[in-house]
DNA sequence: GAGTAGCTGATTGTATACAAAAAAACCAAC
DNA sequence: GTTGGTTTTTTTGTATACAATCAGCTACTC
């Protein structure tokens, strides 16, 4: 027991601290996001523990900052579960993010470095090549990674914070409702945001990232007529019948 | 040792759940809003625990959720302080604000309920009885939860959220800068703000709110040229000189 | 006397033991 | 076979013990 976490952290390219609820909760938001944790799956705390050779403790702290997040709910003496926004949630979350991308957007024109330009680039290129190979849970994590990126630029550390868990849900919402075969949120709209950047025209950057949304909540939008397994929006058509 | 924290709660209108980590961390979350904990201040964990009767555990769970809301900042190794903010950063603050505000005060407009803006009327009139009695603090706390309430009619909840977060930094920053005599952020405004959204009328509303902001971010201009501990800031003048 | 190395006390980080709560299993009655 | 309650087991919540780290001090060197 208590074998150290050794370099799992190399895994992606992420920089990581080196502390160990860092690395615990890199791990765990990633496989959230790549979808190898399906949402409203059960976190167990004691199994955390034993796959990543700490103590629970350090599970407990990662999946409070992942529940500050959003990203796992946390039911006081019931556990953390992976969340599974509702149509509804996914709405409100995309809404949201309307607004932040809109402010991130037209900074980000403002004070985009050369530098980051280029790294952006970069970014599309790998989360490009992810798709191409077929590895679409990591596609969906970099495509999150581009936004983030766009915030970083932004140089606003609390539009950034908020966009870091905005993105996350997000990618959350797409992992589930995008069922398999439609391309996703593109990368040749990605590439199209950079070109508008870079020539500084902020109402086509906002045009673009406007429409790029659109295409997510579109997909929730032909999601909507699915099965629910909330009891009470199942069976709302017989309220008040008794 | 080990007395239980008993109602302490009731201190404040607040509704609270009654576990542990929620009522300490509302404790110092309030004392720092209402400055008796001033910016800059060591938050030690074992004499918290003392303090509230709790192990150092609860007390870290507390303190970790308000880092995460940036009202204190956790240095690995080295403990939390209460934040304090620069102008720099409270500019930062302000900004996001701005972006936020203006999204939920037009959402507010749409689905505010009647019995909210009587609520939120009451909430204006315990805020001005405050500071005519000349409780500072407690004003200040409950010109953020004006605003908070705001959000809560606005029902988008990661907006809420993310709402939280600024306006707990705003009131921070509100107690750290905007000294003395100054009557602050009035409450005449939040009654002209609930009036416009009364009537519906979006663009008034938002063009309170705007002022509204203004009205900070003018004090801070106010202090810009007071004294600075951060050294890169104080010697910018002789960079290069050698 | 300035600067540095090592020591000491205090404080944070982590693991673990135990208590409390929830879930599961079980059994009985119908 | 299903329902209702009781016991057992699992899981989470909290306190505490110990390890690692840091700040401040002393003493030593140059």
């Amino acid at each position: 027991m208590n074998q150290p976490l050794q370099k799992i952290s190399t895994e992606n390219g992420r920089k990581t601290t080196g502390t160990q609820d860092e690395l615990v909760y890199a791990h765990i938001f990633d496989a959230i996001l790549e979808q190898r944790l399906a949402p409203g799956t059960k976190l167990n705390e004691e199994s955390l523990g034993e796959i990543f050779g700490v103590s629970r403790t350090i599970i407990r702290r990662a999946l409070s900052r992942l529940g500050h997040e959003q990203v796992v709910v946390l039911r006081p003496n019931r556990g953390a579960v992976v969340a599974s926004p509702s149509i509804e949630e996914a709405r409100q979350i995309v809404f949201a993010r309307r607004i932040v991308e809109k402010a991130v957007t037209e900074l980000a024109i403002e004070n985009a470095q050369p530098a980051q330009l280029v790294q952006m680039k970069q970014l599309v290129v790998d989360e490009q090549s992810c798709f191409a190979r077929g590895d679409r849970g990591a596609g969906i994590r970099l495509s999150g990674e581009f936004h983030l990126q766009l915030a970083i630029m932004a140089n606003n550390p609390p539009l950034l914070s908020f966009q870091r868990s905005l993105v996350s849900q997000c990618s959350l919402i797409i992992a589930q409702y995008e069922s398999g075969g439609k391309s996703h949120c593109s990368y040749d709209e990605h590439f199209e945001l950079i070109d508008a950047i870079e020539q500084r025209d902020k109402q086509k950057a906002v045009r673009l990232m406007m429409h790029h949304l659109d295409h997510i909540e579109h997909k929730l939008s032909l999601d909507e007529t699915g099965a629910s397994d909330d009891l009470h929006a199942v069976f709302s058509n017989v309220v008040g019948k008794k």
